[in-house]
DNA sequence: TCTGGGGTCCTAGGACCC
DNA sequence: TCTGGGGTCCTAGGACCC
């Protein structure tokens, strides 16, 4: 019970350095490092997806913002380079980017693909450095041997690196000790603080608070009485309490897959519906396999034009990572699920409850054997997929998600097609 | 057609049991 | 009889993150 507060006071002891890491950009970054001739340029990626989801800094002086509809970035900014995002590449990056962070530190924490922690602590005497130097040779070695600009923080706390992180951008490099705390944070906006979202910013300024240091200033049992049990961790952070571990877990742990689509023009033609959910669930499918990850649980949603869920959830009887059996369940929810009157933008499907596959017990029913036989194949799809290139082998059902679908087709083509399985 | 995609964690409240 | 008072487990949904 109240298991963060119990753990800091003991390591309360003991002041923490804590790293922090934040690509600058970093999928333009990687753009410009792998094609120089882009540096200096004002660059955005996020073609295939028609908002910009990165910007060069170049980019961001024109006026352009993360998010902005790319047509509108054509239209008004003619001369940016528009570029779609290549994922591979940002991973690969990304890990080189860690690997270097990780000669230094044994602990390191990935926490996304642009951003990782690690615990420096007790590091300056065996690597005759001071923190300080440490992480200016981190910087200069991901800058050198990788062309990409991160910033860095150092601080007691993860939150507090994080505030640090950001000061200086980019290339910066800014720390926070347990002295000049409030410097930081009368300057720092609340909803500027990481875990401090909209919904709760909006909350504190009705009772005044503003700045993060106006947050700091609360007594504990002010925090404790009006808002929930991270927000407490948050602020014995923002005190310089390492409460937050450094969690250095390889990212191979899920305890959820999804997939996603959302389409142009927006429909409520139920067979091309079904066929991008039938997508959705082969993708979210590859990917538990290849972690060897089962669902006990899975969960569907559509979106409406207006940006409302419809959801679904189902319990698996006999869990299984076969598409063909998890399609046909959503057969079954899609008929609650659909109005005919309404007009849909995305299909969304989330495996829940993921446990390792061998784990997975014969049950009585016959369901793990049926999902046995799929297994087989689908042993050798991901195989092809490895050699080949993901995407080119797919269901019947997805078939139709691949094709432009023609509108209005009747259901009981969508019955074949998923009979066919 | 301003608003994509992939995650984690916490809480409130209902169901069920004694 | 003017309907306590706990537990526990599960789910839906909120809030937040990059």
């Amino acid at each position: 019970m109240d298991n963060g507060v119990q753990k800091n006071k003991i390591n309360s002891q003991k002041i923490k350095t804590i790293f922090h890491m934040d690509g600058d950009a970093f999928f333009v970054g990687v753009e410009v490092a792998k094609n120089p001739k882009l540096k200096g340029l004002p660059v955005v990626t996020g073609e295939e997806r028609g908002i910009v989801s990165a910007l060069s800094y170049e980019a961001k002086a024109l006026g352009i913002t993360r998010g902005m509809p790319i047509f509108r970035v054509k239209k008004d900014f003619p001369k940016v380079l528009i570029l779609p995002g290549d994922y591979k590449s940002y991973a690969r990056y990304s890990s080189m980017m860690f690997d270097i962070v990780k000669r230094y530190a044994d602990d390191v924490e990935e926490y996304s693909i642009d951003e990782c922690f690690a615990d420096l602590t007790g590091l300056e005497p065996s690597l005759k450095m001071t923190y300080k130097q440490i992480a200016e040779r981190i910087k200069l070695e991901v800058n050198e041997e990788l062309g990409l600009s991160i910033s860095i923080g150092l601080a007691p706390t993860k939150v507090l690196a994080k505030v640090a992180s950001k000061w200086i951008k980019p290339n910066g490099l800014t720390i926070i000790n347990r002295e000049n705390i409030s410097d930081f944070l009368i300057k720092t906006p609340i909803e500027k603080i990481w875990g401090i979202g909209p919904r709760t910013s909006v909350l504190l300024n009705s009772y005044g608070i503003k700045t993060a240091q106006d947050f700091y200033l609360k007594k504990i049992e002010w925090i404790r009485e009006k808002l929930s049990s991270p927000y407490e961790v948050i602020w014995q952070e923002l005190h310089g309490i390492y409460t937050m571990e450094i969690d250095p877990k390889p990212r191979t742990e899920y305890s959820s897959i999804q997939r996603t689509r959302s389409f142009h023009p927006f429909t409520n033609d139920k067979v091309f519906l079904l066929s991008q959910f039938s997508k959705n669930i082969e993708e979210a499918c590859t990917k538990a396999r290849h972690y060897s990850l089962i669902p006990k649980k899975i969960s569907f949603f559509l979106k409406t034009k207006d940006f409302v869920y419809i959801n679904c959830v189902a319990t698996l009887t006999s869990p299984s990572n076969a598409p063909e059996i998890l399609i046909s369940i959503l057969q079954n929810k899609f008929k609650e699920m659909y109005k005919k009157g309404i007009i849909y933008r995305t299909t969304g499907v989330t495996l829940h409850d993921l446990v390792p596959s061998h784990s997975s017990q014969a049950d009585l029913f016959g369901g793990t054997e049926r999902a046995g036989k799929f297994e087989h194949i689908h042993k050798h799809i991901d195989f092809i997929e490895k050699k080949y290139g993901k995407h080119l082998v797919y269901l019947a059902s997805t078939l139709n998600a691949l094709k432009n679908k023609k509108k209005g087709t009747d259901s009981d083509d969508l019955d074949r097609d998923l009979l066919f399985l």
